[in-house]
RNA sequence: UGCCCGAUAGUAUAAGGGUAGUACAACAGUUUUUGGUACUGUCUGUCUUGGUUCGAAUCCAGGUCGGGCAACCA
């Protein structure tokens, strides 16, 4: 299907440049700040440069955008590492924005002895009143007519620390009037005496993004520099800057960014959920990161393919959840190992069954793939299954088990429920049923058809396992877009833990690597919570519920 | 009242002057020892007004609507 897929606009741009023979590879970057932990909207970013120079044969740097000490830390640096990794790509070079301080420095150097930058001692609340707005023009100052000489000896100085934050910048010498408000002569260097990760305390003037950016694209080669559509703004003095130093000319292209419905997708928003204590971390499974959804279970492979599924356009869109659990769930159904689990148990006792008598069956691990085998499954007289797979007054088209009617327990036997039987309180105790010996699975004999089959577990073989149960982490499709502040719309329901749970003691042998479809439950994975007596397992995502759906409607 | 970007089913995304297609969602059905999966079918769309043309989603002009831009953030 991806041969097939037609191109999206950047693979467009990128052949016709190939077919002018503009370039000869195609060389991206993925560029993250590391002041947070990556999402999948960064995901999207990373499918898109990585496929592309894969398939146009190229190279993918990774390059840490790191010209802002006071923001960025190695803890986040590591974590974006581990995330790309795990998506399955491999970066070519690993750059930070600081490896090319130097070279910054001397590119700024070098526009100052063009006459292009000038040191200005303006405080910040000055610089932004005379930059003007969108409507008015900017006013220039007298810092803008200072020599070069003069120039280059104050920027001197800043880099030696001779002055404090905010006492002077330097600026580029373009336009106050320029209808683009980038162009008004934009902030170049600015002096912060802060450690940084990774030069320490070298440095105490940092670059802007605008004037680190393009220029690091251009060290690298990058033929093609792709962003989210807020810079489009900062096209042209990512061309200008370059255009200036006369250097590599790297181009930005820029497309729409991903927005999810039910989430939100800023860095600064995720950092306050974590920070409020909202969610549990950055990796909280109900998170939009790449760690969440890796914890929750999701695969590579899944949120690749969404990546690939979601298109690459300039206009504002809102992607359904739902499509990622789609995703999910089409690669889960290939690959996942079939449990049974009963979540609330209902006891059934199968009265015409020798007690103390262990009957042993065998069930497929995954029916999608016959070579995952079968494994043992015992059936005895005491069974739990769903409390909500018997109704005593069952509505029409009502498959599963009462008074009366049959179903297949799965990989087992037909039983028919012949007694209900109730504690002083009226609440159903347990169920009396018998079951058809010619009926066992793979041996049928007995030619009575059911409509139901319901997942079991033999009371004496169960093992007791946490349940994490997910939900979308926002009530509302765009809490961002609502009258009240985001956090007022968070889902109360969006973690619920389910304690003590009965699966099969096949479960004891799960492994973190494993994924798992407890049958027609959900997909789940072992939780990092897990210790030697405790299983805990995530809910990745559940099945599809049409019963569920039907019931809604009525 | 400046500059820039955008507008195709509910949501995304194709069609590059010549049959508006695909996926998800929704709906109906077939199969089924998971009310899962698989399969089949159905529904819904070119923002608007003009122009160019034999022919316009596509090209041109005006309008409308949505988004971005006034950090010593990225």
């Amino acid at each position: 299907m991806p041969e097939e897929r037609s191109l999206n606009f950047i693979e467009d741009i990128v052949e016709e440049d190939l077919a002018a023979g503009k370039y000869k590879h195609v060389h991206t970057r993925f560029p993250p700040e590391p002041n947070g932990y990556l999402h999948i909207g960064h995901a999207k970013s990373i499918t898109l440069n990585f496929n592309l120079a894969k398939k146009y044969g190229g190279k993918t740097n990774l390059r840490f955008d790191d010209t802002n000490p006071t923001k960025e830390e190695t803890e986040y640096v590591e974590s974006i590492k581990e995330d790309v990794q795990w998506l399955g790509y491999k970066w070519d070079h690993e750059f930070y924005a600081s490896d090319y301080f130097e070279q910054l420095y001397l590119f700024a150097e070098t526009l100052i002895n063009q006459g292009k930058a000038y040191v200005d001692d303006s405080s910040a609340e000055t610089i932004a009143l005379e930059k003007g707005t969108p409507t008015t023009p900017g006013i220039t100052n007298s810092y803008r007519e200072r020599s070069i000489p003069e120039n280059l000896k104050l920027f001197r100085e800043m880099r030696d620390g001779k002055y404090q934050d905010g006492e002077k910048v330097l600026r580029a010498k373009i336009d106050m009037a320029a209808p683009n408000m980038h162009m008004r002569d934009p902030v170049m260097y600015r002096i912060k005496h802060a450690a940084h990760h990774r030069t320490g305390l070298k440095w105490c003037i940092y670059p802007m993004y605008d004037f680190a950016h393009g220029q690091s694209d251009s060290l690298e080669h990058i033929t093609h520099s792709i962003c989210t559509l807020e810079f489009v703004p900062h096209r042209e003095l990512y061309d200008w800057y370059i255009q200036q130093l006369g250097i590599f000319p790297s181009h930005q292209y820029e497309f729409a960014r991903l927005n999810m419905s039910y989430t939100v997708m800023s860095k600064r928003k995720l950092l306050q959920l974590v920070q409020e204590g909202i969610v549990d971390g950055w990796d909280d499974p109900r998170m939009p990161t790449i760690s969440a959804f890796r914890r929750r279970g999701f695969t590579p492979e899944s949120i690749r393919n969404f990546c690939e599924r979601i298109g690459v356009a300039k206009r504002e869109n809102l992607i359904d959840f739902g499509l990622l659990e789609f995703c999910v769930r089409e690669h889960l159904n290939k690959i996942a190992q079939r449990r049974m689990v009963v979540f609330d148990p209902l006891k059934l006792v199968i009265t015409n069954f020798e007690e103390n008598h262990v009957e042993n069956l065998e069930s497929d691990n995954n029916p999608e793939n016959p070579a995952d085998g079968k494994r043992n499954i015992p059936f005895t007289r005491e069974l739990y299954i769903e409390k909500d797979d018997f109704m005593e007054t069952p509505p029409k088209k009502y498959f599963r088990l009462a008074p009366g009617k049959m179903v297949r327990l799965k990989s087992a036997f037909i039983i028919q429920c012949n007694e209900v039987i109730k504690d002083e309180f009226g609440d159903i105790k347990e169920l009396h049923c018998t079951y058809i010996p010619e009926s066992r699975s793979g041996q049928d004999t007995s030619n009575i058809q059911v409509k139901g089959t319901l997942h079991w577990i033999s009371a004496l073989h169960t093992t007791s396992i946490e349940l994490r149960m997910y939900d979308r982490l926002f009530t509302e499709e765009e809490p961002l877009k609502k009258e009240k502040d985001f956090l007022e719309y968070i889902n109360p329901q969006s973690c619920i833990v389910l304690k003590n749970v009965y699966a099969e003691s096949e479960l004891l042998n799960a492994t973190f690597h494993e994924r798992y479809q407890f049958i027609r439950k959900g997909y789940f994975c072992l939780d990092k919570d897990t210790t030697a007596g405790h299983l805990v397992f995530n809910q990745t995502v559940g099945l599809k519920d049409s019963w569920a759906k039907e019931m809604k409607k009525a």
